[in-house]
DNA sequence: CGTGACCTTGACATTTCTCAATAATGGTGG
DNA sequence: CCACCATTATTGAGAAATGTCAAGGTCACG
């Protein structure tokens, strides 16, 4: 299916923190990560950074979900590659592909949802039901099955990333993971790399477990937590 | 532009308090506000609704924004009028008109641009700060100048919508009204209408102000802070 | 090894929430 | 048109959560 735009796209490969320009003026522009992954954040005048979406392989991004006139950035947080291209010309050709539409739509409809499912998160939750929804997130979207109820994953976000994600500060942040390792829900794991010990226990401190279920389904990525 | 879609799209009128479906299940469908003003929310089992959009004439909203399996409810906050469609049904309308399908694509970008912005405001601004954003927001979407840097505008929403839009909760959000009556910035004005007497001195308390003028000026209303 | 970036933890400050009492408003029926 | 009642808004006092600042630890990389 990415064939045809794999060959007008440029790939983009980027280093660990390496930041892409998102070019808000000209036309509108598309990425799609192939691999690694990424933070889109906004920092408003006077305030702390928010990372707006966490990037991982299979999303796209429009430079228009960013506001204009904001300050904001597309950085790499691993090694990543990402294929940019006009977003007229994705559409072009969404147009000769019925799957490649369908694609396109999934992934658009997908990424609103999520917003809404994050804005939730930001705005109604405490600090480690938020840490629990995103944890539960990577989890359905990159983890695999270990042992029974054990999930593994890649962390390549930064604690700094994730409190700015989570609107949180990185000391509580660190304060509510070392609170989830003393539960017995988390290992206690190498730096980049998070292993969940006792998934049913993380996704029950969630409210947005089923919601994450369902998006995480729905599009993109084979879960990997069912298995577990 | 709208008397194609009109010609096809189901007229709701809806009193205040009445919630229409949104019919997640089935094909996707579109709403185009006409008039008056609803609430997007959502509820996470276990904890209080966050209110995810304000929905102002001109809007448009796809039931795809919001996540399935989540409890969530378009509400109308005062009488309004809302147009219902299936998306493909607009979509096919706007391939015939090229003004539709620029109204559209403005739409969707201004959207997902300004719940970045929403993102940002829960998660990284004060109570006072996210007050000041959506006043001015409101503002900038629906105010009329009164005098020199006086503009008033009608507040359908309730304390409780508001609160559920910015996180906070009901007493904390009236308390900062107060303290910005007291402060001369807002005037003590009616129910369901809002008076700001010094809209610099707002805009100066938000972060976000650069960035709202952007995104209501780029698309949809005349601003009419301006004038003031 | 040494250095810098990142993470953890404690003590304390601040903000926001919770609960409760009271006031104001708007709709409804007489 | 007025009185009543339910809903919504305001405000205070105390509780809880999160933020801030500072110190020390750990890790990766040169």
């Amino acid at each position: 299916m990415f064939a045809a735009v794999g060959a007008q796209a440029s790939k983009l490969r980027l280093r660990r923190g390496q930041t892409v320009a998102l070019s808000v003026e000209g036309p509108e522009t598309a990425f799609i990560v192939r691999s690694g992954a990424l933070v889109l954040d906004l920092t408003l005048p006077g305030t702390a950074r928010q990372v707006v979406d966490l990037l991982l392989p299979g999303d796209v991004l429009r430079s228009s979900f960013v506001p204009t006139h904001a300050n904001s950035r597309l950085t790499a947080v691993s090694v990543t590659e990402i294929w940019r291209l006009r977003w007229s010309a994705l559409k072009a050709l969404a147009g000769h592909d019925p799957a490649l539409a369908g694609f396109l739509e999934t992934s658009m409809a997908g990424r609103t949802a999520q917003q809404a499912l994050h804005i939730a998160t930001i705005g109604r939750l405490t600090g480690e039901q938020r840490v629990a929804t995103v944890l539960t997130y990577l989890a359905l979207r990159s983890g695999i099955a270990l042992t029974a109820g054990e999930v593994g994953f890649d962390m390549p976000f930064s604690r700094k990333d994730l409190a700015d994600y989570l609107g949180l500060n990185p000391d509580t942040l660190s304060r509510i993971i070392s609170g989830l390792r003393s539960q017995g829900i988390l290992a206690r794991s190498e730096r980049r790399r998070t292993v969940v010990r006792d998934v049913r226990a993380l996704a029950a401190l969630t409210p947005a477990a089923q919601s994450l279920t369902a998006i995480t389904d729905s599009d993109r990525k084979p879960a990997a937590i069912d298995a577990a």
